[in-house]
DNA sequence: CGATAACTTGATGTGACTCAACTTAAGTGG
DNA sequence: CCACTTAAGTTGAGTCACATCAAGTTATCG
């Protein structure tokens, strides 16, 4: 694992934890925020470890401190497929049901500040004002999957694949801070070749095809499977075949 | 057009017109119901028609009475894709941002109940208590739209064309009340096909070959473009590689 | 250091896209 | 109401991107 992310809230209040949103913290009074962080607390899952199965019971909700959480949906024939990604400041688990729909999964080893779901309904219950930022959250997260949805459909692999590693970069952009002024940045994969390629529906071989291509044109540098130097944006841009600023709305799987 | 479906809520107090959900009705005060009605109003559009383009202003929100409309993306060279569609009771429009990130047309000919946004947005922050139930329908949402993109995904379109079929089978359960009772269910389907296609992932012509296939064994009966009988739902719900509850999950698109 | 898993590379087959012709349906104006 | 026009849908032939199968290579871990 590289340097953390930062991610705490930049209002101070609610210092290291940071449930819910940034934004929330602006919206939320001082009083709740201390009365939030006194129910959260802060939990570590190492790689591969289920966060939590699909169909149980849901009694944790949170945000993601550190490390990537990949939600995956498995079907009866015992293929899962990865419907979704949460990278630190993303919520996680699911308000409002009984059983989760999906698997949470740490990708990497994960940092988590949780909170026990009731506890946050209630809460959520006395500061509408909270709630009323976790649904606009929502309904940006909604678009996003949409969008996200309209890429897979109707793109080639190498354009998805494009998109990905663009998506990666940005995930990737505070991690690796002490690098030289013209040195190039680097991207972190935080998902194994399997886990990437049925979440871009397609599989191992082609997607580590379509790494080499890049590679070879020059787009990128393989430093290890994890980690790439990003050499040519603009090339990796036009092979995605999207413009920057819907690159850049959809960051947020 | 057919019989139109009864979307009226049973509870009584917002009579015809159901903004937001079903549930919300009981989950407003009376005196609410009342104050959402006197805002909101009735529109129709013609089949076809664009009653949100993508990137303009959201002024209106509200809900679908009648008929079919699709949510779609347009991307920069000039190719649009479905990503969602939305039937009777289903919300439209995009609370709590002023511009729409996709595209709102009409699939068949449309009635809204419809309400100005940024009124509707003032009453939910006077009735927290329907944010609440606004939000919980989101998350509900968001599931289906994720598991709709894991089929999407990870599955032939053999199995995709079932799949969608099956969705208009039920979306089309009360629509043709007055069959006899062993006459094979009709299924309304909404869109044409090339909007099906993208929606799909795929072209017309591998659509077509589908259903013709479909058709020739004898697990649909092709009475035009538009409605067919369905001979055999377990073979169908086999050719979609689901089990009939996930389907029925999916159901809400 | 050996074993197992993850990743890459190669060879081959096929599902689905493309291009193109044809058929049927839906409008449109005389 | 019917010829004409245009769009929507179906069918066919050829091609290609991608999945599959299989072998080799590099990481990872006890």
């Amino acid at each position: 694992m590289n340097s953390p992310v930062d991610v705490s809230c930049l209002c101070g209040k609610c210092d290291s934890c940071m449930i819910l949103n940034h934004s929330l913290c602006t919206a939320g009074s001082a009083e709740a925020m201390v009365q939030l962080n006194r129910i959260s607390h802060r939990r570590t899952y190492p790689r591969g470890s289920v966060i939590q199965a699909q169909g149980e019971p849901v009694d944790l909700v949170g945000n993601v401190v550190e490390g990537v959480v990949k939600l995956s949906s498995m079907s009866v024939d015992g293929d899962s497929h990865v419907v979704g990604l949460l990278f630190p400041s993303d919520f996680f688990g699911r308000l409002f049901s009984d059983e989760s729909r999906f698997s949470f999964e740490a990708a990497t080893d994960v940092t988590l500040c949780a909170i026990n779901r009731l506890a946050l309904e209630r809460f959520l219950a006395d500061h509408p004002v909270v709630e009323h930022e976790m649904h606009k959250a929502k309904l940006d997260e909604l678009d996003a999957v949409r969008e996200w949805a309209a890429i897979i459909n109707g793109h080639t692999t190498m354009q998805r694949v494009s998109t990905l590693i663009y998506v990666f970069s940005r995930r990737s952009e505070n991690q690796f801070p002490k690098r030289g002024a013209n040195e190039p940045p680097v991207i972190h994969v935080p998902l194994g070749r399997r886990d990437i390629a049925d979440f871009l529906g397609t599989t191992p071989e082609t997607l580590s095809r379509n790494i080499q291509t890049l590679s070879r044109s020059g787009i990128i540098r393989i430093i290890d499977s994890k980690h790439f130097e990003l050499l040519d944006v603009s090339e990796l841009i036009r092979c995605s075949g999207e413009s920057r600023e819907d690159l850049n709305r959809i960051s947020a799987i």
